[in-house]
RNA sequence: GCCCCCAUCGUCUAGUGGCCUAGGACACCACCCUUUCAAGGUGGCGGCACGGGUUCGAAUCCCGUUGGGGGUGCCA
């Protein structure tokens, strides 16, 4: 690698960031880090991208979101592409000057016309001899070359030939004045002084023409690097309007940074045996070469899997903290704090705290009416609950002792803790399911849990 | 149609000619633990797409087939 490496990553502006841009983002962030060099962020805006400049500012934070800060010394940018349209120009003036470039008049449907005629696929060349200047609406066609092959020399597939005889004449600069894509992406990486351009492989195909452009220019090309795609379990690029591909969408609904960006590196690439690595170490073990060829399953419930084992690794007050965008502004933080350690093992995204606590922040707790029946409608129930309000009047209310207390009530009923838990459960909590029984009794305090059992035995006409 | 890429458990992957009776992770199943639900522990299920070569030996190299994907714009 050179001696100062320059990766770019040029993402379009769309309103929200692509979880394969994120990828993508994170190999060069790993590349430039691990080499020294750059992390160029460039904005490929267009014209609705330009009166948008909060898409911008959303790429920044998502970025910055995954840990590539735009502080970092090794992070430049963002720079616009729309700042170079001169430069853009300038090169295609050269081309056409050089005699590489060449312009044609003809619309789409002449060409598509003349193509069926002539039995040929897209456009065969047609206006190369014609000596046209430029002119109002005339394209500026680059000159491919007609024998021999352009080869792509790729860091992750190798060399990929292409015959330079099914290259067609692309346009350079379309009739209304504005340079295309390929055209204005390459001027922009020689500006930059990128020297490897890392990226997805549906660019595969455009590459032999960008490297054309790079050397028609009077550069050496990049070092060529395209990873494989993340595809849905239709095995189709991941789309915006079929799956669920917004990173700022993940972070919402409590997903760990440090989660995402370890699955995010996992898809093409392994960090070996064990998957759940820190970035510290992905950093320093990525490597190019060392990536997948084949597209990968963007699977939300592996993610999902990473995640909770992430929530899992956070001391309690982490947690707590990170929890906090989705508490309810009235809820009591040292009561959360105090039932946190319970909810911890039980979260699959942060999101999932509220709901799992919400019982000891209510007034009253909603009763899910089918686990009442189903808890209730036995005929020991009503008399366990009257025991167990007796008990735990002269209970210490400690955690171990609220389990002893029931423990000494069931033992006449010959239950189960397992049993004897579910109606102080349902009286208290509402629900079948939750955080264990006793701390959350603890943590609601022996006022309200009483008022609450003895509701639930009023309704049981006790 | 044409061009290009790809092919290991359901999924993400390890594997670069003998360490492969193919390893790990997610998912799934069972059991253990247990205060419900989780978490945790143990075990299990499950794969080299197919056909030809090359080689003493092939998941690994070559060719073909089949199957996927991407690109084929005066989009980016």
């Amino acid at each position: 690698m050179t001696d100062r490496p320059r990766f770019r990553f040029a993402p379009s502006p769309t309103g929200f960031f692509h979880v394969g841009g994120a990828r993508t983002a994170l190999f060069n962030w790993a590349l430039a880090r691990q080499h020294g060099g750059t992390f160029v962020l460039r904005i490929e805006d267009t014209d609705e991208a330009r009166n948008r400049p909060e898409w911008t500012d959303g790429i920044i934070d998502a970025l910055a979101w995954i840990g590539i800060t735009a502080d970092d010394p090794q992070f430049e940018g963002p720079l616009f592409q729309s700042d170079y349209a001169d430069a853009h120009l300038a090169a295609a003036r050269r081309l056409f000057e050089e005699g590489r470039a060449y312009y044609c008049d003809m619309t789409p449907d002449e060409i598509s016309a003349r193509a069926e005629a002539e039995d040929v696929t897209g456009y065969a060349g047609w206006s190369r001899d014609r000596g046209l200047g430029p002119a109002p609406g005339s394209v500026l066609r680059f000159r491919t070359p007609d024998e021999g092959a352009t080869i792509v020399r790729d860091v992750v597939r190798g060399a990929v030939e292409f015959d330079n005889a099914t290259l067609e004449d692309f346009v350079l600069v379309r009739g209304n004045g504005t340079p295309v894509f390929n055209l204005a992406n390459v001027v922009d990486d020689q500006a930059m002084g990128i020297t490897h351009v890392v990226r997805a492989e549906e660019h595969l195909p455009n590459t032999p023409k960008q490297q054309l452009l790079w050397e028609a220019l009077g550069h050496e090309p990049p070092v060529w690097a395209h990873v494989p795609v993340l595809v849905n379990e239709q095995r189709k690029k991941l789309s915006k309007r079929r799956d669920k591909v917004s990173l700022e969408q993940f972070r919402d609904e409590g997903y760990l940074a440090d989660a995402m960006v370890n699955y995010l590196m996992t898809l093409g690439w392994s960090p070996g045996d064990d998957e759940i690595q820190p970035w510290s170490m992905v950093e320093r073990a990525f490597r190019l070469e060392d990536v997948h060829h084949a597209p990968a399953f963007f699977d939300l419930k592996k993610l999902a899997a990473f995640n909770g084992e992430y929530i899992r690794k956070l001391s309690v007050d982490e947690l707590v903290t990170a929890c906090e965008p989705w508490l309810p502004t009235e809820w009591d933080r040292g009561r959360f704090a105090a039932i946190a350690p319970h909810v911890q093992p039980r979260l699959v995204t942060l999101a999932d705290a509220p709901g799992i606590v919400d019982f000891l922040f209510l007034d009253e707790p909603e009763i899910d009416e089918a686990s009442w029946d189903k808890v209730m409608n036995v005929d020991w129930a009503r008399p366990l609950l009257a025991d167990a309000i007796a008990a735990y009047e002269a209970c210490d209310w400690t955690a171990d002792d609220l389990k002893t207390t029931l423990e000494g009530v069931m033992a006449s009923y010959e239950l189960k803790l397992g049993k004897a838990q579910a109606p102080v459960r349902v009286a208290v909590s509402g629900r079948t399911v939750g955080p264990p029984l006793f701390e959350s009794l603890e943590v609601l305090g022996r006022d309200e849990s009483l008022r609450r059992m003895r509701v639930a035995l009023a309704r049981l006409g006790g």
